[in-house]
DNA sequence: TATTAAAATGATTCTTACTATCAATTGACA
DNA sequence: TGTCAATTGATAGTAAGAATCATTTTAATA
């Protein structure tokens, strides 16, 4: 499955249209893998390909990527949101490790959440479709400044 | 343990001071549990009881009470933070579940997620100390509504 | 290819959750 | 009770993102 080739008939398929705009800013979510952007930092990169583009158009571009689950929104509690691709079509998120002494942000690319879904789901009765997990500690470097000799 | 006794102990111990105002935010939090308050929202039931807080100062408050591990905060994605009281230090999280249809939340009584820590700090050498998990799906109601005879 | 209606864009303004500032007040400790 | 650092409330400021609207562009049709 490529999004390339899908991308116009899933816009076709709610009344949208192709732009050379929305074309722009999914390139630079592509050409990202691994980053975590804000809208901001997107409209920076698309400007580069794509000058006379306005923030507005990245601010709703952004959301309809997400609305048709091209891409995911991410917040790590900075005050704003960040977008990644996402894994279109499969049913594999990956999760993030969020260390609270550097800020860094680590990709876990293991699920693992399928049992706990299966649980939740027969408890309360509740069809989980999505989840969003992140984990907060400490990251192997941070522990190994703090404990130099262990 | 309890939460009104150590209060006072835990702000001397980083050299914060016990005031009226830090009280009666406590209060509303522990007067609401099962809901998930806006700053505005605590600012509005404090206020019955202690009318001459200031917005700022509530702000200020349910960041301090959240530094302490006291009260919890969680982002529904609808632009405000929410609080609620944590579970002190008992090493229990609750999760939630966010149905896509009614915008209702539901609490998730079990943590269910140690054992996928222990996979994350085994192949990522991240020790874990908190996460925040949110599950996305259709509740029992909508389900029903959906599926009127099945 | 030309026509046309609906959708999209970019510039701009607006909203609002939250932060910074600061003079006045209050709490903890001696 | 007196001292002084911490805290408060009022207010102004910040910035992510939403709303507005005249102009432009897309995609379907002739
Ligand atoms: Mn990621
Ligand atoms: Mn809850
Ligand atoms: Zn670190
Ligand atoms: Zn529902």
């Amino acid at each position: 499955m490529n999004i390339n080739n899908t991308f116009k008939d899933m816009l076709k398929e709610k009344g949208y249209k192709l732009t050379t705009q929305r074309r722009a800013v999914l390139d630079v979510l592509q050409n990202h893998i691994g980053d975590h952007l804000t809208t901001e930092e997107i409209y920076q990169y698309v400007k580069l390909q794509c000058p006379e583009i306005g923030l507005a158009t990245v601010y709703r571009t952004v959301q309809l990527l997400e609305e048709l689950k091209i891409i995911d929104r991410l917040t790590f509690d900075d005050g704003c949101n960040r977008y990644e691709l996402g894994t279109f079509g499969e049913d594999h998120h990956h999760h993030h490790l969020i260390c609270d002494f550097c800020g860094q942000i680590f990709e876990v690319e293991e699920d693992l959440m399928d049992a706990i879904e299966i649980q939740v789901e027969k408890k309360y009765k509740f069809q989980v479709t999505n989840h969003k997990v992140k984990f907060y500690g400490i990251c192997h470097q941070c522990h190994a400044k703090k404990h130099p000799t262990s």
